[in-house]
DNA sequence: AGCACTCACGAAAACGTTTTCGTGTTAAAA
DNA sequence: TTTTAACACGAAAACGTTTTCGTGAGTGCT
């Protein structure tokens, strides 16, 4: 078992200085070719790589990027992960991934551990529990010391930074007027509470569409579920509150659900119920996952582009962190919308 | 946008020494308590941290690990990681990402891109292309170094390292003996290629299985699904050969499928057939997917308890680096066997 | 006064690079 | 022969830490 070599034994070996090395492995014009080549072929004998953590500490840049998400079991989430390690591994960069796990108090530490040396920026999406409390402090912080941050799909206006958001608003307006084109005159909502900024947008689209479409919105077919309990476990929990809209309102001929899980629970509660899907109801979810292609019947859906939301954040990053930024030049702030894109299957006629 | 405060900048405003400054933090016996004091009051005041990348330089550790993976877009790596992150997190590490996407040469490039002095050691699995060529310098290698790997799932006996392994060959048994005390008598096995050395013992399980309860195993019941397609968009491809095997052999009435998506296939070609699942047919999947829960019926499945692996070749990993082992004494690798556990839903009696 | 000790601190090396600047040698020009 | 210039290389600083060792001042003792 070997360590790794360094500059400095191949100077010795060679009777060299530890600079006449460095400058024969960049091809310096400094160095006679005899040396360049002896010097080469031994560091090549060896299998010498310059090694990162002195190159960081030297050029005071990692080439590394931190991600944050809130939870990584997830199909959203993990397609983001991979638009990003896309983009950064062709343009140089690694990734460092940190879970929030839904937690402010896990974000914070998360960037903290991050944000000293270890990473040259940040790309992240807020977790539900730092959206609730409204501290955002360590985003400005982090911002203080000249790390960028790149903010995804959960964004908060406060903070002033990249982002990449999804059209969430133009994305479910889409579906409810599909709903609505289909004939469908009483359709129910399912969302989750407000402080949820997408959850939020998508209620308003909503809104919208129905309004549009000269509909009036009734209170009572939206249904409102506390997600702070973790609805892969309460499952039942979910199910009984759909059923009891439903039940109350037997006239709903359409869904619209603002995620995966409660469009699939609608469907279940729907059949449960002796209605048949498309024909007496129809269902639409907003969502990016796996379950919605293979569900029975397939689930027509609002996708959000999840990798693509990864690779342009990516790239938003890394062009920030390679532009040299004139100190007096005001610096600015992008934010990209990625447009949805509503794919129909068998959950609508 | 002031940059991170150092040592040295906290050394000459209060007019001492770096190695003051350092001690005082450290709450050394050397310094007077006066000047701890001064010193800790000024450092707090300016949010002092010291410099991650100073300090793996210093002393020769990063506190970080590499986890390659072939695919992150799936339920089972996604909560490998999750685990990793998890033990990783607690006992102060960070975790870096690397994707193979099943590839020899991306798997190399990341390996050598992480091996240079960014991580202490490795968890990975490994990418389809490399058990097929069966070329592991890259890990030889790396392990010569002196950098630790810990795999998991697709291992290779012919590698000396630590592992983390499902007990496929006990979980394909007990899934196919349930088959079978459910009354089944001709049970069809959709697996994968050979090479894929899970997809081997999950084939022998099935064997063993049939054998210990004295029916013999017909190959043409056995069907082996070439998976350097990517099935997910050549779904109809693998319902043709499913549907192909369900009309040759009309007497199959249960069925063992080494995935998710097979097991999946193999319900929905059966449906389209008029079979009735699980009255007709029983149908049990090798899987830590989310598909199975959701499905209707749902699938009973032998789960992998993907979490718990992660977790556990994250303590191997971080066992190893944290031992420091005697120059004298021989290294020892270890094993651990994951055990498997049937889940049983509606789609078997 | 001379000596030994403790106390509180600083200098410097080390981790592995890159880069600036200086310098000795040799060959060409005056 | 002397001056100049090119050439080939080395010394040293810098990135931000930690730690070993050295040292000057002060104190107590004889």
């Amino acid at each position: 078992m070997k360590r790794k070599i360094t500059l400095k034994q191949i100077a010795r070996e060679l009777d060299v200085s530890i600079s006449t090395v460095s400058k024969a492995l960049r091809n310096s014009v400094e160095i006679s070719d005899d040396t360049k080549q002896k010097v080469q072929a031994f560091a090549k004998l060896y299998n010498y790589r310059p090694n990162n953590i002195a190159l960081s500490l030297k050029n005071r840049k990692t080439n590394t990027i931190g991600i944050i998400i809130p939870e990584i079991v997830h199909h959203f989430f993990s397609k983001v992960i991979r638009g990003v390690e896309l983009v950064a591994n062709t343009r140089g960069y690694n990734v460092i991934v940190g879970l929030s796990n839904e937690s402010f108090s896990k974000e914070v530490i998360n960037m903290e551990m991050l944000a000293n040396g270890s990473i040259d920026g940040f790309i992240l999406s807020i977790s539900k529990e730092t959206m609730q409390q409204q501290d955002y402090h360590h985003f400005n912080e982090t911002m203080n010391q000249g790390m960028p941050i790149v903010m995804f799909d959960r964004v908060v206006s406060d903070i002033n930074c990249d982002k990449v958001i999804v059209d969430d608003l133009d994305g479910s307006k889409k579906a409810v007027s599909k709903l609505v084109e289909n004939g469908c005159k009483s359709i129910a909502l399912i969302t989750t509470k407000d402080y949820v900024s997408v959850g939020k947008l998508r209620t308003q689209g909503y809104m919208d569409a129905l309004n549009d479409h000269k509909l009036t919105p009734k209170s009572e077919l939206i249904l409102k579920i506390d997600d702070s309990l973790d609805y892969e476990v309460h499952l039942d929990a979910l199910e009984n509150e759909i059923e009891q809209l439903f039940k109350a309102n037997k006239n709903i001929d359409g869904v619209f659900a603002v995620n995966e899980l409660y469009a699939l629970s609608a469907m279940k509660v729907a059949r449960k119920l002796g209605l048949d899907i498309p024909n007496d109801i129809q269902v639409i979810g907003f969502t990016d996952g796996v379950l919605s292609k293979h569900a029975t019947p397939s689930l027509t859906t609002v996708s959000q582009h999840a990798q693509k939301m990864g690779e342009q954040a990516a790239n938003l990053l890394i062009d920030k962190l390679e532009k040299e930024l004139n100190e007096d030049e005001e610096e600015e702030f992008n934010t990209i919308v990625i447009n949805t894109e509503l794919i129909e299957r068998e959950s609508t006629k």
